[in-house]
DNA sequence: GGTTGTTGGATTGTTGCACAATCTTTTCAG
DNA sequence: CTGAAAAGATTGTGCAACAATCCAACAACC
């Protein structure tokens, strides 16, 4: 799945500050537990869109479905419903989040305050981020039009964390890895043919601009992707609002 | 407590958006879970010093002390864990987060993202969220320099949530909280009674520079205030590192 | 003496069942 | 047809047990 698991970020960045807990070196390798297993099954299950928004999770149903005890299962929902994935409703259930154009807006809103003064903030930042980015573009540019949605998402999705981890806060990432997670709700569908080919265009543009160090120019043109994609996204959630 | 609990924020959100279920009219109490209670107290024990970093957890403990199952209890811990406000170790226990410096520096680097552009975004934001704001403002300035330092960091911490509501995205705001919450882990001490004057009279020359709309100079000083308290926390959890 | 298994106790991870609390649907009286 | 009451289904919580893992003490060996 494209976007990190939150347990393991978390994991991730006490590793890299003084957690308290004796040498967690590289060689310890990260034992997961079976409700952030679980988790991430429903969390890739939520974001290739087979479970639709407002799917109903029926407890029992899935510990059967994942082999686990009920009180495992509540776990894992509970830190979905954390990340904004799920929602939960006392004595009623829990169904996939519904998102409203509302809290699209929202979303892009969060998007545009940590991604446009990434770009920004390239200007200080180590130039091995600046690289780490292009590296990712590149990526991306590289795939042939024919790349099926999934792929193509996963390596957008790598550009934009790589332009976020610009700041050097492990927590803006985390915050926007969550927001990419919560927005990949309503991404069932994926990109078209025809977006393969636009967003490729676009990110070599964007790359050609930052290579050239016009921040400004590479800002604006993210600017109008993200403006573009906003309303594609409100457009895409309409339909689900009467179910 | 001063920071809003994360899953009242999260059903506030849906309760505002499509969520699919039936009528969340505004006479709907909130039915609160034992977890999130349970969660509620733990936090406001972490906040308010009782539970220093490096606190360990241990669960019959903490049944016993809550009068709750010990599979409730795993689940408010989970609900903490999320937040970051916990560190758990599989199979070794879980104790209250021990922020390093650099986690400090991580907060930080978020909060100035979030809140110098709110400063910002006053321009074109609905007045009244300005008015808020400055109610807000007006609240704090008018305590007494007498006043707890828990009464002034309630105040303060309302102060600029206020800020950050100027996004209008509650997305943001629910990330902001929840780095004041993890900053708090280090608020033990509070402010002491030299504080409480020079904080008085910051907010007292922030709201006057918002109020003559020279947004500018209460950036600059917002960014100068920040400076400040980020190296007093970094300092203020250098000793607790080698515990 | 210092290092390396080994062992036992302590703590966490997970399960299963039971029951209480609550919601939903059905039934039935008027 | 309307509304209340009962039945059924689903979620929330507790209790007890076992499995997996960690930790510290101890024994064996060089």
């Amino acid at each position: 799945m494209s976007v990190a698991d939150k347990s393991e970020r978390r994991a991730a960045r006490s590793a890299e500050t003084s957690s308290g807990y004796p040498a967690p070196n590289a060689f310890a390798m990260e034992r997961l537990t079976t409700p952030v297993r679980i988790a991430a099954a429903l969390r890739e299950q939520i974001a290739k869109g087979a479970l639709p928004p407002g799917t109903r999770l029926h407890e029992v149903e899935f510990t059967a479905a994942f082999g686990v005890s009920r009180h495992t299962l509540r776990e894992a929902i509970t830190l979905l419903v954390g990340e904004g994935l799920l929602t939960r409703v006392s004595f009623k259930g829990v169904e996939v989040t519904r998102l409203s154009a509302e809290d699209v807006r929202d979303i892009y809103a969060a998007r545009r305050l940590i991604e446009l003064p990434a770009v920004e903030a390239l200007r200080d930042a180590p130039p091995e981020r600046l690289s780490a980015l292009l590296a990712k573009i590149d990526d991306l540019v590289a795939l042939p039009a024919t790349v099926d949605s999934q792929t193509m998402n996963q390596a957008d999705v790598a550009v934009h964390l790589a332009l976020v981890a610009v700041h050097g806060s492990n927590r803006i990432s985390a915050a926007y890895a969550a927001l990419i997670a919560e927005q990949h709700i309503l991404l069932f569908s994926g990109y078209n043919a025809d977006d393969v080919a636009a967003t490729i265009e676009n990110h070599a543009v964007f790359g050609s601009l930052l290579r050239k160090g016009d921040d400004l120019a590479a800002r604006v043109q993210l600017e109008r992707r993200l403006k573009r994609a906003e309303d594609e996204l409100v457009r895409a959630c309409r339909p689900l609002i009467e179910r």
